[in-house]
RNA sequence: GGAGAGGUGCCGGAGUGGUCGAACGGGCUUGACUCGAAAUCAAGUGUACGGUUACCUGUACCGUGGGUUCGAAUCCCACCCUCUCCGCCA
């Protein structure tokens, strides 16, 4: 009848103070009262238009009864006739309270895992291990933006032409190793971690974008093109994720996990005047993305799986990196738990997100009512996760940076020469 | 984009106003037969939400959303999707 929620509505029902403190926890205010009150005239108002709909039904089937045998119909008539206009203002009151409920429900973000370290900010997330040396140059480092248009092979003139700002003309062998780096990236997950590889539309509808959680809060963030009504992924997470919308699969088939490349596309409405010099955020970035629907006992350890996934590939990059457990006010709404992947930049000092990593428990699952089908036979949600690995546009930017030579000319990391038809070292063309 | 056909349960496929949550067949589950299997026979086999939560029971759902009716899978309207033919095109 509604749409799937994104808690559970018996857990409120039944637990309201539990889960009003586990959400305090990421600092999200539960309205308890608003909760209650709307919850007890959805049940008043539910079993009144129930009760009369039976009725009504009763006297329906009764009235084809009489009529079949050519009896007179016009005292039952009258009966279901005096049903009518209340049943009707019913049926609409609920529909507006159920419609209420929804929208309530679908404000109220995920409760965060025990093991999340609590906090308010990104000062609170917890630093779990640090990979790789950053690399001591003798020299002044450059920022990818100096070092890719001393080499004439990154153009922000030309996309600031075509499109404007946050858009970026990428040429030659700068191109071709944005390119490899996605090739890369598919070619690990696909041959060494099990990932059935996807190719995936780039505009969804809005019931996909509802699935995953970008809708109804988050429009603000997302291109749309509203003659077709279709909306640019901002990820490949929603397509991939929304396959299992209104399945129910056998629980053998589990898990289920899914690599795609595609570009993705964001408004960055609230990131006005942050990283405005460069590829860190852009409008457009390509992401190679890990999608896994999993039992929903085995989901953490899928998270560390999927972790170590995207790991591998900075580690294979040799790339310097740390990864962070996000705190409970630093998680984004759908999350259970996440991880971020920060990555050594060397022109900043600074270790910035190149990839997050979420376990979105039943969460997802919820909203798209995409299940397995249990031992019992029963449908039940399953758990779904995904993560960057990696984005591609900042994997390139770190490497621009952490693989400068002093004459502006980058080397190229061993990995990658078989992407790069053998060249070593990309120079002046 | 134009013309036509169609969208029903896990699958195939009936159903054109009442007793249809839905015939029939297949599949699947359980039981019987069997040393075991096949074949055969019998029973069962949708989802969501609610009430009670042991059993049981109510409502809704036959592409989606509206409408007509005491009553709709069945009639009307709009939209979406699929197939065939034509046109166009990477």
């Amino acid at each position: 009848m509604e749409d799937g929620l994104m808690l559970d509505i018996q857990q409120l029902r039944n637990n309201l103070p539990e889960v009003q403190k586990r959400l305090a926890f990421r600092g999200y205010t539960l309205d308890v009262l608003a909760f209650e009150k709307l919850d007890s005239s959805r049940r008043r108002v539910q079993l009144e238009t129930e009760e009369l709909q039976a009725k009504r039904n009763a006297l329906a089937r009764q009235i084809g009864q009489l009529k079949a045998k050519g009896e007179d119909v016009s005292y039952s008539m009258a009966e279901v006739g005096g049903l009518a206009e209340r049943l009707d203002a019913l049926e609409i009151e609920l529909k507006d309270i159920q419609k209420q409920m929804q929208d309530f429900m679908l404000t109220v973000p995920n409760l965060p895992h025990e093991s999340v370290p609590a906090g308010c900010s990104e000062a609170d997330n917890i630093e779990i291990r640090r990979v790789g040396e950053p690399r001591i140059f003798e020299f002044a480092v450059q920022d990818h933006v100096f070092l890719g248009e001393g080499l004439s092979q990154i153009d922000f003139a030309s996309s600031a032409k075509l499109s404007g700002s946050r858009f970026v003309v990428l040429k030659s062998q700068i191109a071709k190793l944005h390119r490899a780096l996605a090739q890369f990236m598919l070619d690990i997950h696909t041959a060494e971690h099990g990932y059935t590889e996807l190719y995936v539309p780039y505009l969804v509808n809005s019931d996909s974008m509802r699935g995953t959680g970008q809708l109804p809060k988050f429009a603000e963030d997302l291109f749309f093109a509203p003659e077709d009504n279709l909306y640019l992924i901002p990820t490949a997470e929603v397509p991939v994720t929304n396959m299992l919308r209104d399945e129910i699969i056998p629980q053998d088939l589990l898990p289920l996990k899914y690599v795609a490349h595609t570009p993705c596309f964001r408004r960055e409405a609230g990131a006005a005047g942050r990283d405005t010099r460069g590829m860190i955020r852009q409008h457009q970035f390509d992401k190679v993305e890990l999608v896994q629907f999993v039992h929903p006992e085995q989901s953490y350890e899928a998270l560390e799986e999927l972790l170590k996934n995207a790991e591998s590939i900075l580690q294979r990059l040799e790339l310097p990196y740390r990864v962070m457990a996000l705190c409970t006010g630093d998680m984004g709404f759908s999350a259970a738990k996440t991880y971020d992947i920060e990555v050594w930049l060397p022109a900043q000092g600074a270790y910035r997100e190149i990839s997050s990593c979420s376990n979105f428990e039943s969460f997802q699952a919820r909203r798209m009512q995409a299940r397995l089908r249990n031992s019992r036979g029963k449908p039940e949600l399953l758990h779904t996760l995904n993560g960057s690995a990696l984005a591609v546009g900042r994997t390139l930017v770190a490497i621009l940076e952490n693989y400068q030579n002093e004459d502006g000319s980058i080397s190229i990391p061993a990995v990658l020469y078989r992407y790069m038809g053998g060249l070593k070292k990309i120079t002046q063309v």
